[in-house]
DNA sequence: ATTATAATCGCACATTTGTTCTATGTCAAG
DNA sequence: CTTGACATAGAACAAATGTGCGATTATAAT
């Protein structure tokens, strides 16, 4: 069972793993006990070879750096990234697009945050703040999946045909002929409406903010 | 005019990415002189400068197989996905383990999120609400850039020596020999500390919410 | 407790490898 | 022809690095 063996050698291939893709070129064996805790190099030694015995690494005697990854199948075949539409800003004033924009630009995006289908995914960039109350700030990534309704309490892009005129990021709940629109921040007010006006646009799966850019 | 040096630089440049490519690693020096004809280490070094020069590989000092091809850009969306070091949950009870876990878990991002290295990043994933004012909820992945020091206005994993003992996401803005962590939301009112009580554990460079999990 | 086995460490050694310094060869411009 | 910039070797050296061995500690079985 989960030994301690087995889970060093699980973090010892991470930690190659990680180390190749932000260095270039594979961690000496050094480094390699460094990085995970080891602090015997023979040991890091004795680890690689049983990760070599498993074909999960492939070495080259008596060579620095001579570790390679055997990849494995997932890594290899279905590429870890996806593309998801993006239909550009979601403001306050207008209806999503949704249609329009198709293929125009993507975003990509690591499949590994996603569960699910990835295939009705959509991207919006947040203008504005005035959604704040979602905890949705101007410049935020909204990815969204397309869907026509969306279950009691989800967050979704929602159009509202009526007064305010505008589509804006709620949390959804039908109640009878209504529906109240719940703003993400508890110390605001919902908002009520009648049900056949408003449209779900999609269902709010993600928000990506970058701070950096 | 194709000068001879031109010629030989490309020829190295292309024996790097062949070799790499079929062992899994750089060569060294040696090897790119037995693999293009040159005899003399230095005179391989020497090219090896030139075209660090150029930009178009980077060479670590001192480390053996330290060489990396520059990727280009499409050469880059091929391996477009980074392993981001996963530390655990960020808590307002207890300062970040910021070395401790290292490479334990890691979080799979597409590079193309970020403009700027990868390779100090590491994530946090948020527990509890305590930190809504920076528009961060509970369940929230923040990725922070590991540095001590942060600009006026960014934001930041601060732990702050004091009363509340607590580790924290906040605007920070150095005043003189204080500092104010400013909460990102602006109806709430800022926090002033003495300098040497508060100490940077990163800077906040992205933030993730999944609402789909 | 005792024993056997697995884990772990430290160290020393032999290579491997990057760097540097000096010497030599090439070749075109003055 | 001389000069000087470039190109090339080669050797020498220090640092980096993989490997092997013995010793020690932990873990499990008896």
């Amino acid at each position: 069972m989960g030994s301690k063996q087995a889970v060093r050698q699980e973090k010892i291939l991470k930690f190659i793993k990680s180390f190749t893709e932000t260095s270039g070129f594979p961690p000496t064996v050094r480094e390699i006990g460094k990085g995970v805790g080891i602090s015997s190099t023979s040991l890091v030694s004795y680890y690689l070879s049983a990760l070599e015995e498993q074909g999960l690494i492939t070495r080259e005697r008596s060579v620095s750096r001579g570790i390679c990854l055997v990849e494995t199948e997932r890594e290899t075949s279905s590429q870890d990234t996806i593309s998801v539409p993006y239909y550009g800003y979601i403001v306050a004033s207008a209806p999503l697009p949704v249609e329009a924009l198709a293929g125009d630009e993507t975003v990509e995006l690591s499949r590994a945050l996603f569960d699910r289908d990835t295939a009705d995914l959509f991207a919006l960039r947040v203008k504005g703040n005035s959604m704040i109350d979602a905890l949705i700030n101007d410049g935020d990534l909204v990815i969204l999946r397309q869907q026509p309704r969306v279950e009691n309490g989800e967050m979704a892009a929602v159009w509202v045909d009526d007064s305010p005129g505008a589509t804006t990021l709620k949390k959804v709940y039908y109640e009878g002929k209504q529906v109240r629109l719940q703003p993400a921040n508890p110390t605001m007010l919902p908002i009520y409406v009648k049900a056949n006006q408003v449209q779900i646009q999609g269902k709010v799966v993600m928000v990506i903010r970058n701070l950096e850019e």
